[in-house]
DNA sequence: GATAATTTACTGCTATAACGGTAAAAATGA
DNA sequence: TCATTTTTACCGTTATAGCAGTAAATTATC
């Protein structure tokens, strides 16, 4: 998952749930210029800043790792 | 999945790497720091440190979404 | 087509993350 | 136990992300 990646689903979250740049970057306590660089794929935004956006969006982070850490 | 979560995540499977802190920073072109950082649980990190020091650790990053895209 | 809303782009300022250096504390191993 | 490595912590400096403001370009709406 490329930050180009994260910004595109960014963007067709943030439509899907009919927001402007301008309004979910108020609800997730950001600048307005953080969610479009965001949405531009830039890669030096704080994790922070993603993490407020995509919580308003509703999108959970997951990973996949090479060992369950269960098997460690 | 919290930052605290993901410094975790990290130290967990740095150590199953047997990597330590500077020779995963060496690895993922960050300051010593950063990996500290990450471990701790540090918010204010950015995307790119944290996405380089997964790719080291060889962890994808994946997002549990509200709506599959082709559904949209 | 005209108007309004939104997105893109730029700017200067301010706050702070990243960095290397250093050192103390903790863990590891002989 | 003693020596070595690693981790934690702090520091000053430098680079830059975040910010609001503005304006132009694009898109949507009527």
């Amino acid at each position: 998952m490329t930050s180009a990646e994260i910004g595109s689903m960014v963007r067709i979250y943030r439509r899907k749930s009919g927001l402007s740049q301008q309004k979910l970057a108020l609800l997730a306590g950001v600048g307005k210029t953080v969610v479009f660089d965001i949405e531009k794929g830039k890669l030096t935004i704080q994790l922070n800043s993603l993490l407020n956006v995509l919580e308003v969006l509703n999108i959970q982070i997951k990973f996949k790792k090479p060992i369950a850490e269960d098997k460690l």
